[in-house]
Formats: structure tokens, C-alpha cells, sequence
DNA sequence: TTTCTATATGCAATCGATTGCACAAATTTA
DNA sequence: TAAATTTGTGCAATCGATTGCATATAGAAA
């Protein structure tokens, strides 16, 4: 019981004057095995204080019921969600997760995505890094046979399962209704252009400008804006020009939008009469600034599990002849008070 | 290379007509190898796109570099810094983290508690549920061997290492602020009392109210007040008392601290000259609504680095006599508009 | 030249659980 | 009662990597 080495089916099997194999049998519930023989290996086991290792039955079962899931960042509400809602439906498949964080960094990408192969995950869910320059480490988890998911930031390029937000749809709808509220300067705050994501927003706000007659002025749309920070230089620069915007979409993400507030506040600029802010991603605290915040909801929560039910579907239907495909959750515009000043 | 199975050791040895074991040599590193076998090793596991199977390795290895995290939500901003902090630690020092989540339920923790020891992870680092009402699932853990650290919500009895702020103090010096600021009639709105942190806030609270020779009222102290509905309502409550508090601590979390700020404002009660506001959590959100809250900042992502960094003090000093210990993060009150009202 | 040592390689056991196959005992069916 | 099933059990191989021990070869020291 106290020994230093665990205890085995070996252990239980001297104790009981029987084979390990009917040990393994009795507490698996694979073959025949006499109920009071099941009962005393039950009770045993359990006198003991056996617990399986999971290591030894994986190599021999060429499985490992876990999943890998790598972040650029855990600590950031979006893919904090995504991760709660993977855990959610594994917990009831029995599959375990294995978090990996590359902080934006390919290398660290790299790295992680080499650590879940050779600990042989059944499947790697990822969004790619910021700085994620090629994808031959994603091309290699598909070649070793293991499942491939992707969410949110995708490499297009890759034939794998996608879970995406519509991404243009929704920056579309962010600036209909911008127009719609009588906003007529709409200027840009956009992300990475490496990453699909933030190139889909722009062209659903080029889109949506386009549609509605508006023209599009290059100054208006500003690069790498995406932290509390940068959004509010750029939002100085913008305000500075001669013919300055009268509505901002952030559409990096809130805190950048948290920026644009700060110094429009700061300038005595109102919001949402003379200036309109939108953001992205429903952050907690869009729900609480005065005014509050106009944002896109992206279901992050859903967004999770989606992914793992893609996997699960996927392993369960034995078809791995489905083709890749796409799946897209439709965000949502959540209208709030920094655009509202038709009431 | 493209064969079902994946390309194992033998596969190489095979191909350069020598055994496994100098394959396994070339590769780790360990024992002697000539120069040239140890490249065209390298060579023919890069050709044939080799990965090191770590399952088989950690089996016959005994250990498998792993770490378990088991939290109440991974999507709550506390624990996912602090899991942020320990992936931060663990990657440098090549452990991968297996991350579970116990829904606040109690037979949710005992499960993946039970799942990781299964897995053989070689630490599980934990913040009980606050459903847990025995810990026998805890010290099972220790009984088979594997390191246990808690953090923030600890099982006080047990004797692990834990890593947990001084809530009692951070408590302490939140009410010395509020009396510092004029305030008399300070209510509190109280966590779950079966958790030791709770318990530690509200003596903080009493204490401070002690030496400061206030009296202590019943009345004032509201019991699991910690959401934002139930900080609202109690707000609602102790602002009806024909005595009313002239200050709230809200020792649950930042977002009750909301509910009554949201409260405040709704009854035209101002904040901070009529009523004084105090959260727990440096949540983002706190720094930015009117006026902003002031709250304790638990350096969340130090917690998880400190807990990591205890777990490879020890195994590196193969120091397991090392005696169990408390390590303390001391928390900052982070003063704000909320209880600023003498400049 | 002989002895010794450092280097290189192979053999076979091991980590712990699972399972196909063989055989025996018990039970059912013909 | 004999033949056919259904159960119960054991044996030994297997999953893939690692490592102690034995052996062989090279070069170095005596």
C-alpha cells in the first residue's frame, strides 16, 4: 500500500492467486470473467488503492482519449471561453486537453505543436499566432494522421476543419448600422493583415461603404491598432485631421475601442452624438463604460464546443472520408450606447 | 512514410541495418554513439518524419512531464492568468499542462482529480471548488505520490504546499481605507464561508473594524453576495436599513462590487461622497466605469508562476523533505474613485 | 608487443495494461 | 447422452522507447 512503486494488476493479480489478464478483464468489462471474480478484483483494486495507469493502457491501446489545444494567449477572454467550452464537451467524451500557449510567437507555436504529436493527441485544435509566418508544422499534424481543427485565426490555405466567425458579415453589419445612425465618416482601426480574420473585417467594411455610396478614404483606415493604447494614438491622429471621422470601428478588438473612448472623453467629444465607437468581441467590461460600448458578440463559449463536437462527430461516424470543411458561427452586433444617437 | 502506423525507432533501425537501442541512443543522446551513426540517425528520422512516441517513453521512463491544473472555470480572468503564469514557467522547463475544469462541482473535481492521477502526471496543482465538502480526493493525491499545491482556494487541513494571497490582510487594509476616507457604517457583502479565503476576508473586515472601534453590525454583513445580481440585490437591501452603510465591500468579487455601483447609480446615490465602494479582483473592467472601483489586485499571473516554481524547487532539490509551505503573495489595494472622496 | 581503457554496438528485459489464442469447465441444445 | 455453445481462465505477445550487461573494436599506455 505504501510502497514506493504504484500498484499494478501484477499486485492484484499475486494478491488474488490469478492472472493480470483477468485483473485487466475484470476492471475493463472486456470478456468473460466470473462475477465473483469481478467482485474480488473490484475489492481489492479497491483495498489497495490501484488506479490504472493510463500511460501504459494508452501504448497499448494506440490511444490516448486527449486533445491539444494551443493558444496565442489563455489568459485572454475570447480563447479563455473557447478553451471552457472544449473542456466542457471532452469532459463528457472522457477526453482530457492539453493547453499550449505560443504568446504570438511561431516558435513557441512550433514547439507545442511537436510536444501534442509525440504525445500523441488525438487531435490538435488551434488558432494560429499573430506572427505565424508559414504552416508547414500544421501541414505535419495532418500528415501524422491526427486531426486538425482550427478556430478563429485560420490558415486558409490548409484543408482542414474550420470553425470561424463570419467575420465580414458582422463587420458588415457593424457599419450598416453605423450608416444607419446617420454616420457618414467611418473610419478603420484594423488588425494583422496576415491573418484572415481582420483582412475579412475589412472587406466587410469596404463592402458595406461601397454599398451604401460611401467612399472610402485610405486615411481613414489605420494599421495595427489593436491594443487599449494604439487605439487611442490612432484615435488622436484621426480626430487631428481636417476632415475627421465622425464614427470608429475598432474593429481589432474592445479594448482598442476602450482607447478610442478614453480620448474622445478626454477631448470632450461626445459619444455617440458626435462621435460613434464600435468594437469587437463583447468584453465583459463594453457592457459598463459610459456610454457602453457597440460590439460584435462572437460566442466564444459555443465556439468551443462546436470545435469538439466537430471532432467528436467526426471520430464517431468512423468517416474521416468527410471532406474539410467550414463551419461559421454568426456573430452577433450588440448595439449599445456609443452608436445609438437615433432613439 | 505514409504507412498507417507511425514510423517507430525499429523502422529506422531497419532501415540503417542496426538495433533500436543504438537508434534510441542516437537520438536521446545517452551512451555512447559514433558520430556517424548519430547523423545518419538524424538524418533518416528527419526523412522518414520520425516522432519520438512520448506515451512509450514516459512508460518506461516513469514519469511523463506533466502537470495538472484542476480550476473552479477556466474562463474566469483570475484562473486563467494564473494558468497562463504556470504554462508560462512550465514550457521553459519542457512540461506540457493538462488542464481540467470542476464547474464549481464537487464530483466534477474528484473525477479529474482521479483522471490525473490515472494519467500519472507528476504535480496537480489545484483551487478547490466551492461545493467541496471533504477532501479525501485530495489526499489521495499525496498518498500515491504526486505532488499537490493549492492555490488561492486551499483546503487549509491539508498538508500541501499552497500558494494563496493574504486575503486577511488585503481585506484589512481595504477597510482601513474606507475608515481612513470618513467611512463608519461599512457593510460587507460576504463569499461562501465553507472557503477559507472568504473566511479570511471577512476577519480581515472585522479586525479592521475592531481596532479601528467601530462597532460591528449584523445587519451589514450580507451572506454569498458574489455576482453581480446578488451584489445588486444586497446593495438594494442595505440601502433600504433606515441605517444605512455609507461604504460597501464587496469581498466576493469585482463584479458584485458592479452590481452596487449599478445600484448606486440607479438610486442617485453618489459614489464616492454618499456611498463608498470597494470589489475584490482588479478585474479590467474596474478601471474603467464612473466612477472606477476600487479593488485588490491579486498579481494573478505571479500566483501561477510561484506555484510552477515551487513544484521545480522541489523535484530539482530532490528535496522532498522539504515540510509543507504557505507562500503568501502579498495583495495590493488598488485605490480608485470609488472610495476617493477626500483629495 | 601486451595490457588497459574508451568507444561502439547488440541483446534482451522492462515499464503496465490489453488481447488473441488455446484450453477447460459449465451450460444448453439436439 | 452426445454434441454444440457459452463462460471462465491462463499464456504469451504486444504497444515503442530505454537501459544494464555483454561483447567487440579501436587506440593509448606500459
Amino acid at each position: 500500500m505504501n510502497s514506493k512503486k504504484g500498484v499494478t494488476i501484477y499486485d492484484i493479480a499475486q494478491q488474488l492467486k490469478i492472472t493480470p489478464s483477468m485483473v485487466s478483464r475484470a476492471l475493463s468489462g472486456n470478456g468473460y470473467v466470473n462475477d465473483a471474480t469481478r467482485q474480488l478484483v473490484r475489492e481489492t483494486a479497491e483495498a489497495l488503492n490501484y488506479k490504472r495507469n493510463t500511460v501504459a493502457s494508452n501504448l497499448r491501446m494506440g490511444q490516448t482519449k486527449t486533445i491539444g489545444v494551443i493558444v496565442p494567449r489563455i489568459n485572454q477572454n475570447f480563447f479563455a471561453n473557447v478553451i471552457a467550452g472544449i473542456e466542457n464537451i471532452a469532459y463528457e467524451k472522457g477526453y482530457s486537453l492539453i493547453i499550449c500557449q505560443s504568446d504570438e510567437q511561431n516558435e513557441k507555436e512550433v514547439k507545442s505543436v511537436n510536444t501534442l504529436i509525440n504525445q500523441r493527441v488525438e487531435c490538435i485544435v488551434i488558432s494560429v499566432s499573430a506572427d505565424s509566418y508559414n504552416y508547414k508544422h500544421l501541414q505535419n499534424v495532418i500528415d501524422q494522421g491526427i486531426q486538425l481543427i482550427q478556430f478563429d485565426r485560420v490558415a486558409e490555405d490548409l484543408d482542414t476543419l474550420k470553425v470561424i466567425n463570419d467575420n465580414e458579415q458582422a463587420s458588415f453589419d457593424a457599419i450598416r448600422h453605423l450608416i444607419e445612425q446617420g454616420y457618414k465618416k467611418i473610419a478603420l482601426l484594423e488588425g494583422p493583415q496576415n491573418l484572415a480574420i481582420f483582412r475579412q473585417r475589412k472587406n466587410g467594411y469596404l463592402r458595406a461603404l461601397k454599398q451604401h455610396g460611401l467612399p472610402v478614404k485610405d486615411d481613414y483606415i489605420i494599421e495595427n491598432a489593436w491594443t487599449k493604447e494604439l487605439g487611442a494614438a490612432a484615435t488622436k491622429k484621426l480626430l487631428g485631421f481636417n476632415d475627421a471621422p465622425d464614427a470608429i470601428f475598432a474593429s481589432t478588438s474592445d479594448f482598442s475601442a476602450l482607447g478610442v473612448l478614453e480620448v474622445a472623453n478626454q477631448l470632450n467629444i461626445k459619444v455617440p452624438s458626435q462621435l460613434g465607437i464600435c468594437g469587437y468581441s463583447n468584453e465583459a467590461f463594453t457592457e459598463i463604460t459610459s456610454p457602453s460600448i457597440t460590439t460584435v458578440d462572437q460566442y466564444s463559449v459555443d465556439m468551443g464546443k462546436t470545435v469538439a463536437n466537430l471532432f467528436f462527430d467526426r471520430i464517431e461516424e468512423q468517416a474521416d472520408a468527410i471532406a474539410a470543411k467550414t463551419v461559421s458561427i454568426k456573430p452577433e452586433l450588440i448595439i449599445r450606447g456609443s452608436t445609438s444617437r437615433m432613439v
